[in-house]
Parts: C-alpha cells; structure tokens; sequence
DNA sequence: TTGTAGGCGTTATCAA
DNA sequence: TTGATAACGCCTACAA
C-alpha cells in the first residue's frame, strides 16, 4: 500500500492534521517537524493530489483546447502559456477536438467537472456566435485565443492582422511600389478577413488604384500560393505581391522561380506569419512577424487572474501589434 | 453550490448508489432511470471527477513531459499520441522541463500524487544513465521517446538513425557520387553519434576512402549548416553532401547559392528529418523523413498497454525506421 | 502548537 | 434492482 498521511503521522508519533499543517508549510515546533520529515523520507510518502483537490476544489491545472494540433504555430503559443504557468504553480492539459468533431463548448464540461480551473480555447478559425456566447454563459474562468465572433464581453487575445498588412503595403510604397497584388487566405479562417482589409483600406489611404484582377483567393498553402501567383503571372501588371502568409509566399516564389524570374529584381515579395524558414530561405522573405509567444502568455495571465479573483471579468479584447521583419525579398525602385 | 450526485438522488426520489449505478452505465430501472435522467437535466449536474478520481485511484490522464518546447517536432508526436488517448478516453497533460531546470525524474513524482496514470518522457538529447534508471527502478508505467541511455529494460521509442543516413548514402552511391561530405550534428544530441555511425559504416560498406576533411561539426541550425559548408567548399573534392538535419541542409545550400554554384548541378545535397519547407524548397530537398507521428501513437499505446496491465512492463525498444524521400536536390551522375 | 472530528463527492460492499 | 454505510486521503474548524 502506498503511504497516507495516517501513516506518517502514527510513524511520526503525532495526528494527521499535524502532518498536514506540516506540508502546507503551517507552523509546527521543530521538534515534531523533524520526525515528521524524517517520517516522509522513510516511508517516501507523497500527498494524494486527488484528495487535496477534492477538498480545496481546485486543482492548479488549467486546461488548453486547439482546434488543430497539425497547425505550426501551436507550440510557440503553448510556450508563452507554460512560462507564466510555471511560474505560478500550475500546470497544463492539452485537448484538441478535430478527431471526433467536438465543439469547443463540449469542454467546458472539465470546469463543471473540476478537471481544471480555467480554459483557454485557441483556434484560428472563425467561430460561432453561439459558441462564444455559450462560453460567456458559463460564468467560468475562459480566454478565447483567435476570433471572438464579434461578441464583446468574452476576454480574447488576437493578432491585429489588419495593421499588419497595413504595415506591410506601406512599406512597399516607400520603397517606390504602386502595383500590388495580393494573394488572399482561406475563406474559414478568422484572419483573412481583417488582412483582406487591411489590404483594400491601405491601397485606399496611398491613393492608389485597387485593381481586381490583382487580388487572387487562396488556402494559406505552398501549393495555393504557387497556383496564385501562376495566375497573377498570367495578369502581370504588378511589382510586388503581398501574400497573407508566409506559406503561400514561397509557393508564390517557386512559381516566380520556375519561370525563371529572380527575386527580387523582377518581382518583390513579402509574406506574414515569420515562420523559421523566412530568415533561411534564398533570398531571405520579408514578412510580419506574429507574436504567437506572447499572445499565450497573456492569455495564460488573463487567465489566472480571472482564477485568482473568484472568476470575475475583465471583458476586454487584446490585439497585439505584429511586426514587420524586413530581409531581403523586395527591391527598392 | 453546484449540485451533487445527492441532490439528484433526492430530487428523483432515490439514493446515491442508484444515481452512480446510472452514471456508470449499470443496470436500473426504466422507471427510474429516467427520474434520474431527468434530475441530472434539471440540476445541470455534472460528476465531481476529483471525487471519483479519489476512490477509483485513476485518472484517465497520462503527462507528456517534454524537454524543449521550442523543437519542432514535437507536434507532430504530441498528434500521434493523442490519435491514441482520444481512442481510450484518456486525457494528456503537457509539462516541461527547462524553465526551472527540473530534471525529467522529478516529474516521477505526478504518478506517486496521483495526477498521471502514466508518463511518456520526450527528449532528442542524451539522458543520463543515471536518469534512466531511476525511472526503471520507480516502476511505474513509463515510456521514452529518444535516447535510453543504453539501459535495455524500459520501453522506449526512436527512430532508426543510422540506418536513415546509411539510406541516403546508398542512394547517392547509387546515383553515381563517390565523394560524400557529411556535417554533422551537436554533441549533445542523441541522434548524432548514430547518424555520424551510419555515414562511416556506409562509406566502409560501399568501399569508397573515409576523408576526414569532409567531415565537418555542426550544430544543426540553419547558420552552422552555412558555416560548416563554407569550410567544406575551401577543402573541395566532393560532389554530394549529407546534412544530417535539413535545418543546416538549408544553411548549406544558402552558401553554397551565395558562391554561385547551383543545386544539384554543381553539387547534391541531402537532409534528415523532412520538414515541411523540405518539400517546398526550390530545389526541393531530397532527405529522409522522420516518423514522429508514429513514435506518439506508439508511445502512447505502449503506455496505455502498461497501464491496463497494471505495471507490467514489456521491456522494448522499438526503432522506428525512417523513409528515404527523393527529390530534386541531387544529380545523377 | 497540537489533536479530535467532520466533511469533500464519489464508488463499492452487502443486505434487503 | 435498491439503499444504507463505509471507505478513498486530505484539509480545517474547534477545542484543548
């Protein structure tokens, strides 16, 4: 059997509530401390976490739900999640829905259950009013990672992805670009909406004319991007090309390449997401850097202290500022 | 207060014990069943799983402890292994090492609390023997993924690294080239010493001169790749190279590109691991992919089957090949 | 500073 | 098929 309190306690000829004052760091004369530790070594006891939780009705664990573990951005964000975590005790369970089509609501179900204290859902695809609302209903501790749906009392963190492309455009101006294509994202993703506008309002704002033809729907992958810019090749017309992401970017660039065009002397390209090999490739791509880090260490702290004031609310929508990396893809004229 | 497996009892008019029957799917009347039913729906009630973890001294979660969150393949095995717990209701919870410098031993300490019903131990760097067999000797279900510090007795998971690079040396014999460069990887990475094996063993095999010049120390990120090809290119001599990890494969490419030599005509070149810029690359990279996926499911079936087993232990190590993928980074001779 | 006693919300045993 | 009752291992008044 393994050792219980009880066991401790009769080895270190003192009570339970001792022993347990004792691991709560409560104070105990040093004599009976020390036997109780001496007790704990020998018996190498170790507190039941299951019962410490049953009675506090916590359990120092906050649960992480992703919509899609496949995405390569994950991991930064659940390290931004684990600095401030570690740094307050607790610890981190990782669900994902997409293998039995489960809704994001169906988990919070681990709150009612007491499996963890809060929940951070994080998924860059558009969500349902209903859902979010759901979640707000809840009255538990919950942080929307990605869209809101619009609904304005749930705190959520976000890219502010429109002020990223706006960022990008307007560099390529300065540098002396007035024909920009654009090569846009999937139609279920959060994000392509607000860069799509970003886009528009910034070709707006330059005075520049908005061609149609220049704008290309695509899926955020290497071979859209390649497709993409094979039929903006055909248009032509431009000097440089903003993709939505850095993804696409390259497979805009093997398109570029395989017609034997270099860039960037004859076409510019930027992207956005900064994803590791942007800074490796040939030429090295000029993109808007997502500060995926530290959206999850925010979250993670909204989070906690939502925890730590009983569940109460800050109600606010936090939209970081991406930056603008710039290397080597695009070609002042 | 949040209702509990007692007020549903009273409010449908019957006792705890038949109100947990009906929980746990045994048999009870229709009649009551239903009452049953119907008061949960009306409570909004939901199992207290701390309670039930109490009493049952399980789970239903296993902790993944990784010892660098940064890595990139980490994903792709954190998938395998949840294909696997969603298949058999189990949960994951996701730790790390690193920020606090705790070792991987001191996460032994979740199964003697009870938060864990196992734990899969991920790390590509060199464990200690010592380590290792502490694990072993705690004797609770436990499996690794990477290096085992050649203790034989602890089921543990990696993939084949020798016989990965040995694939690709064969391949470019077969494709004519003579003279094969290696760079290799970090001292402290478990995987180089046996990739490094796998190029000697093959050179030897095929009967071709070891030249030591071709040999260079990496570090495996993209900047040593460049460095250590810059050195390779001021020896010469040879007309393919074995990255051992695309990362540097890349770096060595981007010198070789900026010297103005092209790829593959004026050299070949090859990776291992296979990741998604790989395929995307112009030109794609020829390499070995690593089976990360794999390694998750199997891991976590490997676990689960411990756990069921209570304890029981089925001692293997089980290497996982890796697959050689042509593309377009190597000329046939 | 310590010990006694009661409770946290389940499941499991045993009679009925 | 059902209902008392006793665990499970811990924490926390309360009294000493």
């Amino acid at each position: 059997m393994t050792p219980t309190i009880k066991d401790v306690a009769k080895l270190a000829n003192t009570s339970k509530s001792t022993v347990s004052r004792y691991l709560n760091g409560k104070p105990v004369k040093k004599q009976t401390e020390e036997a109780v530790r001496r007790a704990i070594a020998e018996l190498n006891y170790h507190p039941n976490m299951n019962a410490r939780r049953l009675v506090l009705d916590k359990t120092q664990e906050i649960g992480i739900v992703v919509d899609d573990i496949t995405n390569r951005f994950y991991s930064a964000i659940l390290k931004g999640v684990r600095r401030i975590l570690d740094a307050n005790g607790y610890d981190c369970v990782f669900y994902t829905l997409g293998l039995h089509h489960r809704k994001e609501t169906d988990f919070l179900d681990l709150l009612y259950e007491g499996q963890v204290d809060g929940l951070i859902f994080v998924s860059f695809m558009r969500r349902s009013e209903d859902d979010v609302e759901e979640m707000k209903a809840s009255s538990f501790p919950v942080v929307l990672i990605g869209d809101d749906a619009g609904v304005n009392e749930i705190p959520s963190i976000d890219v502010d992805n429109s002020s990223g492309v706006i960022d990008v455009v307007n560099y390529l101006y300065r540098i002396g670009h007035r024909d920009i294509a654009y090569i846009s994202g999937p139609d279920g993703a959060a994000a392509t909406k607000a860069r799509m506008e970003g886009y528009q309002a910034s070709i707006a704002r330059l005075g520049l004319k908005l061609n149609p033809d220049l704008i290309v729907v695509s899926d955020w992958s290497n071979k859209g991007g390649y497709t993409a810019m094979q039929q903006l090749l055909e248009v032509g017309g431009f000097t440089a090309v903003v993709a939505s992401n850095d993804e696409s970017a390259f497979g805009a660039m093997s398109a570029m390449q395989e017609q034997g065009y270099n860039i960037p002397k004859d076409f510019s390209i930027v992207g956005f997401d900064d994803i590791d090999i942007s800074s490796w490739s040939y030429p090295s791509l000029t993109t808007v850097r997502q500060p995926f880090e530290q959206m999850g260490s925010n979250a993670a702290q909204m989070l906690l202290e939502m925890i730590d004031s009983d569940g109460e609310r800050s109600y606010s929508r936090d939209l970081l500022k991406p930056q603008l990396i710039v290397r080597s893809s695009c070609l002042t004229l």
